[in-house]
This record gives structure tokens, sequence and C-alpha cells, in this order.
DNA sequence: TACAGTTTTTACAATCTTTTTACAAACAAA
DNA sequence: TTTGTTTGTAAAAAGATTGTAAAAACTGTA
């Protein structure tokens, strides 16, 4: 009936580690909350509303920045690179690299030997 | 049956360190009585309603001062400025400043091994 | 009006975010 | 492996937002 986008305030994206929320720029990996700049904020949005699927560099620079093509700037690859870091230790599986591309957000797998692991809740 | 707000003249919020009465204008900061003028007084309860979440700007603009978008002031920041300095010293662990979005109240949380110490769960 | 307290504005300082720069590293094609 | 292109990175520069002291404007009351 609506877009979800304009008419779902609690629009959120989970998984095994990362907690996102659309509409704040506070984010959870695991347990530790990472405040997001609302760049890095909206980058991370865009990828996360396109999960699974490879988002071209044009595309996330005339949606997030405006800009259209030929303009030369290095400046989604900063916001990447602070991203990942941010979202340390998972940064690289997360956000993957399509050289020539763009970039592309996986949800986290449990990689093998380690099935259905759970974070297991201790005092400290 | 009714919003609590409007039919709860005993609604107050306390923690460790602060004691608020959203009825009235006087307010403790451990044994320390603290007086609130109107406009902190209902800055510091629409935080403290809000305790734990991010309040933009626009949001604490629009219902203490009725401000649309687009208005360009500095008050919002003096009056956090005067509550922080009330609450001292805990002030700015209370009032938590969350760039390019607006403010959040935090619940006082004891510091690690201190005495009265609650176990926190953490993820392994 | 004069006063005392409250609120807003002003002007600038301090802090944080974003973009650019300059170069290194990784990749693809031949 | 060489060459040209794309992406990664640290640091600096530029831009935007928030903090602050002080003055001005406002409010209610005597």
């Amino acid at each position: 009936m609506f877009p979800a986008r304009l008419n779902n305030p609690e629009k959120k994206y989970q998984d095994q580690h990362l907690f996102f929320d659309f509409h704040n720029l506070s984010a959870y990996v695991d347990l530790r909350e990472v405040l997001l700049t609302r760049k890095e904020h909206a980058l991370l949005g865009l990828l996360l509303d396109n999960a699974g699927e490879i988002v071209r560099r044009e595309i996330l620079l005339e949606k997030i920045w405006g800009y259209g093509r030929g303009i030369r700037t290095r400046t989604l690859d900063v916001h990447i690179r602070r991203l990942r870091k941010k979202l340390f230790p998972y940064g690289d599986t997360y956000i993957e690299t399509i050289f020539g591309a763009g970039y592309r957000f996986q949800r986290y797998r449990e990689p093998r030997g380690y099935p259905n692991y759970v974070p297991e809740l201790v005092a400290v």
C-alpha cells in the first residue's frame, strides 16, 4: 500500500552479528554499540537495502552524494573503509569489493566448522 | 485507560544519582536539590521520556519550542549546557550528544569494579 | 517603570565530519 | 612481467555542527 521506506519507522536489519536501525544513527556489532555518522549510515543503509546484490559505484555516488558520472573522487572508498573499521571484525566479510563494479553487502554466513554457533552470554 | 502522561501526577524518574519529578520543577542530584526553570524541566523531561533513545534536534525544537525546520537558533544548545551544569558532575554522562542527530539521555550505570556491581551480559 | 529571573541571540571557539590529496597496493589484459 | 586502471589508505584540508560566554530581549510582578 505504501513503500515500506516511507511508512515504516521500525525498519531494521539484523543478522548474527549486526543490528542496523534505518532511522537511527546507532547500530550494534554483537553487543557493542557503534555510532555512525550520517554519510556512513546512509551508505550502509543503501548497501543493506540491496543485501546480496552488487551496488555499482555510480549508483552509490549518485544516490548518496548526488554526483553524476565523470566526477573523480575517492570519498566513497574512504567511507567504505571507515564503515569496515566500525564493523570490525566483520567489516571485510560484510562489505565485499566487486572490482570494476562496486560493493556488495553479504549477510553473515557461519564459517564452516562452527555450525550454528551462537554467542554465549557470560557475566563479566 | 488513560495515557500515563495525562493521568499520572506521580510520574517520576529515578536512578542512582538523579531524581526527577515530571510535575515539579525541583529535582535532586544525589542529595542536592536542583531548581529547574520551565524550559529546562520540559527539555529534561522529554529526554527522560525517551531515555536510552536518540531524540533528534528537530523533535526537541518542535515539541518544546514549536519551531519548524529551517529555524536557525542556538537556544537548544544553550539549554542543554545549563542542564548539564545543573546535573554536575553527571551532566556529560547523562546527556550525550549524538553528532548530526540530537541528544540522548542515558540512565546511570555503575562503573565496573565498584561495590553494588551487577554483572553485565556480554557475548563471548 | 523598575526589578529579578528567564530565555534567546550573538559571535566566536572547539570539535567532529567529509572531502581531497598523494601515493601504495591490487587487479586485469596483453 | 609490464602496463594501465581501479581500489586502499593515511594524512591534510575544507566544511559543518556543537559548545560557550556574554549581551540583549523578554516575562511577570510589584
